[in-house]
DNA sequence: TTGTAGGCGTTATCAG
DNA sequence: CTGATAACGCCTACAA
């Protein structure tokens, strides 16, 4: 677009490229009558710095990297939303990574990102579930701030922003408790590091609260309507006593309501049921979804907060827990 | 991270930091011992080149403006998600930036975009609809290459991919009356470019088709559950004699068909129900949404490769167009 | 085949 | 207060 430089806007002003340069950075040892001479000139040639100039200098630019699983699924985007906004409210630009949940990915963009000179990274959910080893990402940038949400690293550079999951799994068998039931049972997808986190507050707060828990307790499926529909069969097929589930996502909960009500049960009368993440699907089923809400506008504020005192160098909290809020609909 | 410079590798190597670009930059012109030599010092110091240093000579970096108005609604983060992938294996970074739909933040966002140096940029959705006037963009950047979806300008840098929402309506039409209805509905919601294009296609095609048609035959709503349900209510007050309704949404398609059972008709028995991107929460909803399937992940892919042809300086078609498909569910 | 030197557009350190 | 000038890290004629 512009062409003019720095250069080409002292001459016009009639003065030093470095005066220039005080003016663009408000630098207060210049006078005022240059000032408004140079002001003038910087407008009428239209001028626009290139950051790309200024990066070299800083040898980093106003850029974040955000790092995300997969930015198709309303957790992440609703994060990814709410940081770039931020972010670019204070001069940044966010370099959007899908890192699709592989190592080899995440090393890449990481690479590609720290290439690029951007001043921090954000990770969005369970980048580096099973496969973040605590150096693979760090040993790239040492130095550049990193914030991590549901998920946690020893490292000056590193702060954390955690969902408080044990406490959501508490309120959704508290709530159940409260709606008569006690044979609740929990459905989890493999793998992911807060599911992992879940079952294992599932199964303590069960206990804790003298409720049934056994083998049976938790079943293990996939994220999707299929999913829930094949958890709901296992259930079902194990003979597990059971008036209640909870899963660990909204659309594998409407999967497995929507086969029980194939199967003639029908909710809440026969099975309660608990959703997670309080996505637009939870609304648009029939019946509408209890589920958690992880607040994630909370999560993405917070991060471009700590991001910003690791940028500013302030000291600042490593790490900040968020309380996730149930949210009750129809189906409980 | 890395702080070795080619300086320091040209050191190491003892050559200079010409043949060290030159084996970077896969320049023939370096003899095959010297080659290795450079190479294996390349290596051992895991030196990267700056990025930044690179764009300073380029003129511009490896990085694609991506701008959308909102990645949170499922349109555009297919579409974003589609995009960055296929840059990421091409070198490119993407910047994300969620211009909130008004004139203010897509010109402070281009120019964020083209200071930084981007080699192109992505519109993703109607993001500058009413606003754009054609100039607003374009004068900021005439010579970087610009990729369209749902939108046309006239200009050299400049291309589209297109949505055929005629194609769309009509398959919906037609598909309506195939299951015997005439007396069909269109709600749409307020502004956009493509609900305006929706709405006169619409109205084209019904009257093409012999249908009923009149000024009540379109219903202005928001895009949101409740938006469906005052749509309803609309329709009903009015007094319009209907059997099925094509909404521009599915979210509000299901606040719609929400509404409909509440009042106590039944779907698709008294009322078929047509709704527009085949979202997750069409397949959640009871009955499942017959939608419009917009095949985000095709207009992706085809930005991708225009853009691409754009930056190769390749003849490229100017415009693309994509066909829509109707997924019948329980809906109709 | 290899090296030298100038340039990309800023910022920042010195002198004046 | 202002102006040269040297970085910043890389690419690329032009020389050798």
């Amino acid at each position: 677009m512009n062409s003019a430089n720095i250069y080409d806007v002292a001459r016009e002003a009639n003065v030093s490229i470095a005066t220039v340069s005080r003016v663009l950075n408000n630098n207060p040892r210049v006078s005022r009558t240059t000032r408004d001479r140079v002001l003038e000139t910087l407008h009428k040639m239209n001028y626009q710095p290139s950051e790309i100039a200024r990066g070299l200098v800083a040898k980093k630019m106003q850029t974040v990297g955000i790092l995300t699983v997969d930015i198709r699924s309303s957790n992440n985007s609703i994060t990814a939303y709410t940081i770039e906004r931020n972010l670019s409210m204070l001069g940044y630009n966010s370099m959007l990574c899908n890192t699709f949940g592989n190592e080899e990915d995440n090393i890449k963009y990481v690479r590609m990102l720290m290439d690029k000179g951007v001043s921090g990274i954000v990770c969005i959910g369970s980048v580096f579930d099973r496969t973040f080893n605590g150096t693979s990402l760090l040993s790239e940038c040492k130095s550049t701030p990193i914030i991590l949400t549901n998920y946690q690293v020893e490292a000056d550079n590193v702060c954390s922003v955690l969902i408080d999951d044990r406490s959501a799994i508490q309120s959704a068998i508290d709530h159940l408790v409260e709606r008569g039931h006690k044979d609740i049972v929990f459905v989890r997808d493999m793998g992911s590091f807060s599911s992992n986190q879940k079952a294992k507050f599932f199964k303590n707060y069960m206990e804790k609260c003298g409720l049934p828990f056994g083998s049976e307790s938790i079943f293990v499926t996939d994220r999707s309507l299929s999913g829930g529909a094949a958890a709901v069969d296992g259930i079902l097929a194990s003979g597990v006593k059971f008036s209640a589930i909870i899963f660990n996502d909204d659309v594998t909960a409407i999967g497995g309501m929507k086969q029980l009500k194939r199967l003639g049960y029908s909710t809440p009368e026969d099975v309660a049921i608990i959703g997670y993440n309080n996505t637009t699907a939870a609304e648009c089923c029939t019946p509408a979804l209890t589920s958690v809400d992880n607040k994630f506008e909370t999560v993405g504020n917070i991060a471009v907060t700590l991001l910003r005192d690791l940028l500013d160098g302030n000291n600042t909290s490593k790490c900040i827990s968020i309380v996730p809020e149930l949210v009750v609909r129809e189906s409980t």
